[in-house]
DNA sequence: ATGAAAGCGCTAACAT
DNA sequence: ATGTTAGCGCTTTCAT
C-alpha cells in the first residue's frame, strides 16, 4: 500500500494547491477570494488544481487573520425557567413567529454566506455564558429575540460593542437599533374594523403585559376604542399561546357575556379562543366578531379563517438580517431602527 | 490623550496575560484550559492577570490549533419550496416537536460549552451550501432532523466523515446512527387502547407517507388492528400540521361515518381534528374516541385533554447529542443508534 | 500580475 | 511544574 497513492487523511491546504498549481500561496488566496488582479489563464490553472485536491477554506484559519467569523447569532431569551427540574417549556419555539423570524433571516443571510448560531437564554447561567462566547468573537454580530419588557439582555449585548438588532423595542436599551411593527397602528385597524361592523361591545385578549408587544397592542387598542366613544374594554390577558388564549377567552366571557366583538392579540391564542366561543354557543362571526393579530398559518387554520392584523414578519427578520450585515461590513455606525407598517387582512371571522 | 492610558482597543491575547502575569503563553494556557499540573498560586497569579486583562480566548486560533470548533450543526431538512416566489413554508419550525427537539440538544449541549449553528436544507442550493460548510471543517459534528424518506442528505452527510446522528432512521441511509421512539409500539398503544374501549369501527389520520414516521405509525397501527381482527381500516393522509388534521378528518368522516375511534399521527392534527369532529356533532369520547401521537403541549391544549402516546423527545434529542458528543470525543468508531419506548398517556379523548 | 514573508492567537510537544 | 518553540492555514502588506 503506497500512501502517496492514496487520497491524503489530511484535507487539502492552500499549499497543497499552490503546490499542484505551481503557483503561490498568495496567488491561490487570490482566486478564491476573488481578487480581480489574477491573470485568467492563471485562475483556471489555480481553480483546477483546487478541484483536483478537493481544497475548500478553513474557517479557522480565515476567521484567526481577517477577524471576521461568516455568521452571527439568533438570541432568543425567554423568561426564566420555572424551576430546575421543570420541562422546557420553550414558548418561543413553538409560536410560528419564530419560524417565521429564521425564514426572513435566513432569506438574506444565506445569499451572503453568513451562518446562524441559535443561543437560548433563560437563565444567569445561560446568559454568562453567552455573553463570553460573544466576547470571544466567534460571531460578527447579533439578532436578539426577546420576550420580556425587563429583560437586560439587549443592554448587555449592546454592551459588547458587538453590531446587534432587536426584533421589536427594547424599553431598557432605546439605544439598540431595532425593527418592529407599529403595534399601535395594527391595535387601531382592529378597533376601527370591529367598530365599522357595528359592534360595540368590545372585548380583547391581551398578551403578557410584561412583554412591550402585549403592553403595546392592548394600549393602542383601547386608545383607538375610546377614539370611538367606546371606553368600557373588557380584557383578559393572555399569554400568547394556544391555551393561554382559550383560558383568557373564558375569563372574558364570563365577565361580559354579552360580547359581540373581541380583538386577541395574536393567532395562536386565536386559535385557543374560536372553540371556547363555539362551545359558549357563540357563532362567529354572527355573534361574536373576532379579530386576530399576526396573520401566521394559525390564521387559515381557524375555523372560520381569521381575521387578523397582519405583521409582515419575514420582511421584518430580513431587513433585520440587512441591517446587520450593512453594520458589520459597514463603516458607518449606527443603523436606524425600522417600523413597519400592518395591514388588516379580512377573512370569515369578522 | 495618551495613548497607553487607555483601555486597549484590541482585545487581550495569551501574550498580554502572560506579560501581566509573569509567566509565559503557556503556563496561561495551561490555567485557562484547567491542567492540572500547574502551582496553584501561580494559577491564581494568572487568574487575576485574566481578569485585569479581560482576556477571553480566541476561538479561531485555538480551534485553528486544536481542529475542533465546540460547536455542532443542527440540520433541518425540508421538503423543497414549492416555487422561488412562494412564502417560506417551514413547517418544522411551527410544530411543536422541533421546540422539543432543541430543547433536549441545548440540555446536553450547553453543559458542554458546544453551540448549535442551525441550517436549514430546503433545496439544491442550500444543500450544496450545507455540505461545503460541513467540509469547512466548522462544526465538529451534525444532527440532523429530514423530514422525507427520500431525503438524500443523510447519505450525504455521513459522505462527509464527520460525527452525524439522525433524529428517526433514514431508509436511505442505514449506516447513520439514529435516535427514534419505537413507531410501531407507538401504534399499537393506541391501537389496543381504543379496542379496549370497546371501539371497532376505527379510523386513522395518518402523517404523510413520504415520511418515515408517518409510514410506521400506520404500518404499526393497521398490523395491531389486524392482531385484534380489525381489517377494515378507514384512514386519510394529512400533513402533520393543525390545517392538515383537520382537512383529513373531514375525508375521513365523510368515508366513514360511522366512526367511533380513531388514531391520529400528531397531536397538532388532532388539534385540527377535534373542532372538525364537533361541528360534524361527534361528542368526544362519546361518540368517537380520539388518540393522538407525541404528547406535546398541543395535547394538553386540546378540548378535551387529548389521550396520547408519548414519545419522550426531549430525552430522545438528548440522547442524539450524548451520542455526537462520544462520537466526536472519542476514539471509538460509529455509535449503536437508540430506539426509545412510547407510553400511553390517558386523557380525556379516549 | 505574482511571490516572499510576516504574522493572526493559540496549543502541544519537548526540554528543562 | 514551567518555559521555549514550532507550527495550525490563512490573508495581506511589501517587493518585484
Amino acid at each position: 500500500m503506497t500512501a502517496d497513492a492514496l487520497p491524503p487523511a489530511r484535507p487539502a491546504t492552500l499549499e497543497d494547491v499552490a503546490r499542484v498549481a505551481g503557483v503561490s500561496r498568495a496567488t491561490v488566496s487570490r482566486v478564491i477570494n476573488g481578487t480581480p488582479t489574477v491573470d485568467p489563464a492563471l485562475r483556471r490553472t489555480v481553480l483546477e488544481a483546487v478541484e483536483a485536491t478537493r481544497y475548500v477554506p478553513n474557517r479557522a484559519a480565515r476567521s484567526l487573520v481577517t477577524r471576521r467569523t461568516d455568521s452571527i447569532a439568533l438570541v432568543v431569551s425567554e423568561q426564566e425557567r420555572r424551576s430546575v427540574s421543570a420541562p422546557f417549556v420553550g414558548r418561543m419555539f413553538s409560536d410560528p413567529y419564530f419560524g417565521r423570524v429564521v425564514a426572513g433571516l435566513l432569506d438574506v443571510l444565506r445569499p451572503a454566506g453568513v451562518q446562524m448560531v441559535l443561543m437560548l437564554v433563560d437563565d444567569e447561567t445561560s446568559r454568562d455564558q453567552l455573553l463570553a462566547y460573544l466576547r470571544q468573537g466567534h460571531v460578527d454580530g447579533v439578532a436578539l429575540v426577546s420576550s420580556h419588557a425587563a429583560d437586560p439582555l439587549p443592554g448587555l449585548i449592546t454592551g459588547t460593542g458587538l453590531p446587534a438588532v432587536l426584533a421589536g423595542r427594547s424599553p431598557r436599551s432605546t439605544g439598540t437599533t431595532y425593527v418592529e411593527v407599529d403595534q399601535h397602528a395594527g391595535a387601531q385597524l382592529a378597533a376601527d374594523h370591529l367598530v365599522s361592523l357595528g359592534r360595540r361591545r368590545i372585548g380583547t385578549v391581551a398578551g403578557p403585559q410584561d412583554m412591550p408587544a402585549g403592553q403595546a397592542r392592548l394600549e393602542g387598542f383601547r386608545g383607538a376604542l375610546a377614539a370611538h366613544g367606546i371606553d368600557d374594554l373588557a380584557w383578559a390577558e393572555g399569554d400568547f399561546t394556544h391555551a393561554g388564549g382559550a383560558a383568557a377567552t373564558k375569563r372574558l366571557l364570563a365577565e361580559r357575556p354579552d360580547l359581540d366583538g373581541v380583538f386577541i392579540a395574536s393567532d395562536l391564542m386565536a386559535m385557543g379562543a374560536l372553540p371556547v366561543l363555539a362551545r359558549a354557543g357563540r357563532t362567529v362571526p354572527r355573534d361574536v366578531a373576532v379579530v386576530g393579530f399576526d396573520d401566521s398559518d394559525a390564521a387559515l387554520a381557524c375555523d372560520p379563517p381569521l381575521t387578523t392584523v397582519r405583521q409582515p414578519v419575514e420582511e421584518m427578520s430580513a431587513e433585520m438580517a440587512r441591517l446587520l450585515l450593512r453594520r458589520i461590513g459597514g463603516t458607518d455606525g449606527l443603523q436606524p431602527s425600522v417600523v413597519f407598517h400592518p395591514s388588516l387582512v379580512v377573512r370569515e371571522s369578522a
